[in-house]
DNA sequence: AGCACGCCGACT
DNA sequence: GTCGGCGTGCTC
């Protein structure tokens, strides 16, 4: 009997069989349109089986086999099936999200005629190529000389020319005729990208994959990816699912990055499942950044003598496959990593001039000027004077974080999440920075009619109201989520700084990442000091990331650049490693204390988190979950369900209970056996539950 | 997740 | 006497 085996995009953890007579082994990997209960459905085939598990008589017949594009690559569906596994997602929730939109719903766009893509044309002429430093062609070489799997890290400082190295590698794969991919954190991001690959490499057929991509054109960049025709892939976290028959190089840009991991949902991180993806196919795969993530930089540092037998190579329970199966993490270690990765070092800038100069600020005996110490303030008078641009970095946009009431006590508070409405002054509305609830600004007190609310705290927008006042001749320009909230305010915006008619940048992360300032010679960092005293362990790496970003924005044309840190904490390791543009010394150090904590990359984890109508009821069930667990967790560390920081967020309820262990093997297989029981588990009504394996957040 | 079936309160 | 609440059970 022929009978295909069904992946469907259901919250259900196994595959639904189906007659279809007419089926064979070409088929795996199509698409296919099934009835289900009185609905149809269109799911993967992912096998074949000759009987079934389900009783025979209670089997139905596909609607039809979608053969109207190239079935899926065996490669492809191991890849969801890894996925699946280690994130204990039901398989068809992973195929459903790996398809774009209109192929999931079982459409085909309408296929473009083919354009004539010349023959392929790898590279511009040799002699136009731009110089490579010693580094950076010592770096080229290594990954050049690459045959199989192998993991690179590309650590350079913003402008040390990690893109040209990343073309290079492109260049010699499309030269052999095969196919690149390369991921990037942000869509904005992947224009800019796009219009440099593409002018490097006119001839070639390059592919974009993001989430902002209308359907059509993103099932279209599917399917040439899947038949070859695209050589180049560029995209977003979701483009490392992109089939890729002849894939030979994969490069995560800016591998660190956070949104490289999906936050609901398949919660996976890109950056891992392309490391699996590349041991997969045997090929390399470079992660480039000038802040390694510390999980990568860990790998990347030599084991320490006496060597530890070799790494068990062939592994595929776990994306950075490890030392073995039951061996720990390398603890008690010192200064030594685990040797999985390759380091490439590019210390220097590409383009001529030097590092930003990196100053502490001590705010400590200061009285500041709404939140400005008088040494950025007169930074910030110099710029304005020689005609150059300065930034002031505030990862906080608003007005005021809080509107309070002194007399009565009243604060402005979100009915439907524990959080406090932001003030922003600008549109004269209170805002929920985490459900999107806002209001007008109360005239009086809604407690106590008092007339004279104060706004706590400083934002964006009261330092830009702030700096106007001050510097009456500047033009100042506030960018952040609020001023650019749609992608062309923020493409005029950028124009607006590029034309050089701005002379006071205040933006939030947003102004970080990816794009230079030619102009600007001064940044100030406000407010830093927050993120050293988080409770989340990964929040000063976070911060060094951020600063070092925010730095590398200034000075990179020919003017010198400047960075003003203003903080509490003047001696922090932190901010001294800033100054001397030193991260892998921050990075030890930081390693250093994970280690002794026992956090990763020393230990694995995964969270279970729950909401509800009630906490109680969100507990609760982490509670049942936990007891389920414990006769399962040999080797796993179970701790107390906890509120979460964000306790309350649209009116749910919301705990979490974190599992942790030495070893990834034992926390999978626990956690595969856990999930099992908790689907079995009784749950109230309203409740629902998420299982995150390597959480970022806490 | 949908979508059924299935027993207990206030409406034409 | 019926519409409808969401509890629980199933979907090849």
């Amino acid at each position: 009997m022929n009978i295909v085996r069904v992946a469907l995009d259901l919250p259900l953890p196994r595959l639904f069989d189906y007659l279809a007579p007419d089926s064979d082994e070409s088929d795996i990997g199509r698409r296919v349109t099934v009835p289900f209960g009185k609905a149809s459905r269109t799911g993967v085939i992912v096998a074949l089986a000759a009987a079934s598990e389900h009783p025979d008589g209670k089997l139905k017949s596909v609607t039809a086999i979608l053969r109207d594009m190239p079935a899926l690559p065996a490669e492809w569906l191991a890849l969801c099936e890894f996925c699946a596994r280690y994130y204990q997602t039901p398989l068809g929730e992973v195929t459903s999200f790996a398809l774009p939109p209109m192929l999931r719903r079982g459409k085909l766009p309408r296929i473009r005629k083919p354009a004539a893509d010349a023959a392929v044309a790898p590279a511009a002429t040799v002699d136009a190529l731009p110089p490579l430093l010693p580094a950076q062609r010592a770096a080229v070489e290594s990954i050049a000389g690459i045959d199989g799997f192998h993991a690179l890290l590309l650590h350079g400082v913003t402008g040390s020319g990690k893109t040209e190295v990343y073309l290079r590698a492109i260049d010699a794969v499309l030269a052999r005729g095969g196919q690149a991919l390369m991921l990037v954190p942000e869509i904005a991001l992947t224009p800019q990208l796009e219009g440099r690959v593409a002018a490097r490499f006119p001839g070639a057929h390059i592919v974009c994959a993001n989430s902002g991509m209308a359907d059509a054109a993103r099932a279209r960049g599917f399917i040439e990816a899947l038949t070859g025709r695209a050589q180049i892939v560029l995209g977003t976290r979701l483009a490392v699912f992109m089939p890729m028959p002849r894939l030979q190089l994969i490069v995560v840009d800016e591998e660190h990055d956070a949104s490289f991991k999906q936050q609901e949902g398949l919660r996976y991180s890109a950056r891992d499942v392309a490391i699996w993806r590349a041991h997969q196919l045997n090929i390399p795969i470079v992660l480039g950044s000038a802040t390694p993530s510390l999980e990568t930089f860990h790998h990347a540092t030599p084991r320490p003598a006496p060597p530890i037998p070799p790494s068990r190579v062939g592994d595929m329970s776990s994306p950075l496959r490890g030392s073995g199966a039951l061996a720990g993490p390398d603890l008690g270690r010192p200064g030594g990593g685990t040797g999985r990765y390759q380091m490439l070092e590019l210390p220097e800038r590409a383009v001529a001039e030097a590092m930003p100069i990196v100053r502490i600020v001590d705010t400590r005996r200061e009285k500041l000027q709404e939140g400005l110490s008088a040494a950025l303030l007169a930074g910030l008078q110099q710029r304005l004077d020689r005609g150059e641009q300065s930034l002031v970095f505030l990862n906080r946009r608003g007005y005021a974080p809080v509107l309070a009431c002194p007399p009565c006590g009243w604060i402005s508070r979100c009915q439907r999440c524990a959080a406090n409405l932001v003030l922003h002054l600008a549109d004269g509305r209170l805002r929920c920075h985490h459900c999107g609830f806002e209001t007008r600004v109360p005239r009086a007190c809604p407690d106590c009619g008092n007339v004279d609310l104060l706004p706590f705290g400083r934002g964006t927008q009261r330092l830009e109201t702030m700096l106007v006042e001050r510097f009456p001749e500047a033009r100042v320009l506030r960018i952040d989520r609020d001023s650019a909230s749609t992608p062309k305010k923020w493409q005029a915006l950028l124009a607006t700084i590029h034309a050089g008619e701005a002379d006071i940048l205040v933006g939030t992360q947003m102004l970080a990442k990816g794009h230079d300032f030619p102009l600007l010679t001064l940044v100030g960092a406000v407010g830093a000091d927050a993120a050293l005293f988080a409770a989340d362990f990964r929040a000063p790496e976070r911060l060094f990331a951020q600063l070092m970003q925010v730095g590398g924005r200034s000075g990179r044309a020919a003017l010198p650049g400047e960075v003003l840190i203003q903080t509490e904490y003047p001696d922090h390791p932190l901010y001294q490693a800033l100054v001397d543009h030193d991260y892998v010394r921050f990075a030890r150090t930081q390693l250093d204390e994970r280690r002794i904590a026992g956090f990763p990359p020393f230990s694995f984890q995964a969270m279970l988190r729950a909401e509800a109508r009630t906490m109680e009821q969100a507990l609760d069930f982490l509670a049942a979950a936990r007891s389920a667990a414990v006769v399962l967790a040999a080797g796993v560390t179970l701790y107390d369900p906890v509120p979460m920081r964000l306790q309350r967020l649209m009116t749910l309820e919301r705990g979490q209970l974190l599992v942790e262990s030495l070893s990834r093997p034992a926390l999978q297989a626990f956690l595969a056996a856990w999930m099992e029981a908790l689907y079995a588990l009784k749950m109230p009504a309203g409740l629902r539950w998420h299982l995150d394996v390597d959480p970022l957040e806490f």
